[in-house]
DNA sequence: CCAGTTATGTACTGTATCGTTAATTTGTCA
DNA sequence: TGACAAATTAACGATACAGTACATAACTGG
């Protein structure tokens, strides 16, 4: 999105004469309907609020993307895009299983606590039954990936006798996501009836080293 | 509820002339709007839905609630009470620490599994920033119970060797519910994106199995 | 520079949905 | 029994909200 900013502002130095900027619209109704969609749920986000908050008019998001379910379904495809490719940048071939294994789980839950909104959009899609991903064959390719990542780690951690066998990559995986989401999606009302101690700056950081420890003892060999 | 329903039935063989029947009338707008609800999120549910689905008419939804905020708010207070009060069956005093620990995460694991309506509500509230449960003094007495319970189960296991020192009650209640929570929260997605084998009936008991050996191992003394 | 396509703004509409009004029935108790 | 309170019904009002009609401006290719 920042991206696409940028090429609007440029594009607009360049030719100056153009007001029309349809990929630049297009890019800030999705940027403002995600915070929307993210911060109010589907059934309660607004699509006049959405188009008064956009540089455009609600007629455009009409133009666009059709009517309100349509705009949530492009919201849900770009979030996950935009969180998946976030991923790649982490290099962990070189490490060992044990580092590897506990660098990717403290990224993954940084990665998650940097990203409510995509937090937020999956847990509204899980209140809607994923209906929206259900119809979604873009978004479901994405994902093996990171299977692939933990069967590597995984794989080297048995030949060299530093992990337990008997865990399923599958598991592990689900393992990461569930301590790194649970830690956002319910932040709120666990603080609300336990104390932030979890939460604060220092608890957090805590709270991550913990995970990875809990990750790694669930594999560790012995 | 189910026992509002027989009060209703008794109170109703008693006293056969009565048609009015206060108590269950409340009771069964409360149980119907937490199907709603939970179903649909707080913006999603229809008053007229929940009103055809009574066996009241709207109009007795605003006589005993308010408005549609009120009920909410009711339907929160009594999911939590339900559940909590389910929650103390559990004799764990006389088991050694690890077999209490044990018991307690698959306890909890099968717990929110059955609760689904439970752990949607949750995640509404927490969509909506926690707003209502800000509000409701009388859910955050009940909860420093479940704390007490780890607590003592983990002092003894520190006494007895079996457990290491560092790891509080809190992280450990922590732990365990996220776990057992994202389970049902995140189910949908989950399957979605990475198939089912770990929802599905063998996959749910394994996964269970796994849950609870994660949780003793990252208590377990070295 | 004209014809056709794409993009955009303004003002509007229909209805879904929350909530209410006003009256009626049912029970209590002096 | 009659006055009063509690419970209940049916019909209605107000408006918030998704979505649209219609006009016009900006750009493209011939």
């Amino acid at each position: 999105m920042e991206s696409q900013q940028q090429a609007e502002t440029g594009k607009n130095l360049q030719r100056q004469r153009w007001k029309q900027d349809p990929e630049g619209v297009r890019a800030n109704i999705l940027e403002v309907a995600l915070k929307e969609f993210a911060d109010r749920g589907l059934s309660g986000a607004r699509m006049d609020e959405i188009a008064a908050k956009t540089r455009t008019s609600k007629r455009m998001i009409y133009y666009y993307f059709g009517d309100k379910d349509g705009l949530y379904r492009k919201v849900l495809e770009q979030t996950y895009r935009e969180v998946r490719t976030g991923e790649k940048e982490l290099m962990l071939d070189h490490l060992a299983p044990k580092e590897a294994l506990r660098r990717l789980t403290e990224f993954t839950f940084d990665h998650h606590s940097k990203n409510p909104d995509f937090i937020r959009i999956v847990m509204i899609e899980n209140i809607h039954h994923g209906e929206y991903l259900k119809h979604s064959d873009l978004i479901r390719g994405l994902n093996q990936e990171a299977i692939s990542r933990i069967e590597a780690i995984y794989d080297k951690g048995l030949e060299q006798g530093v992990f337990r066998s008997g865990c399923s990559p599958l598991a592990i995986h689900w393992l990461i996501s569930a301590l790194s989401f649970f830690n956002v999606s319910n932040r709120v009302t666990f603080s609300l009836l336990f104390g932030d101690a979890l939460h604060d700056q220092e608890g957090q950081l805590n709270l991550r080293s913990q995970v990875a420890d809990a990750v790694l003892k669930f594999v560790a060999q012995k």
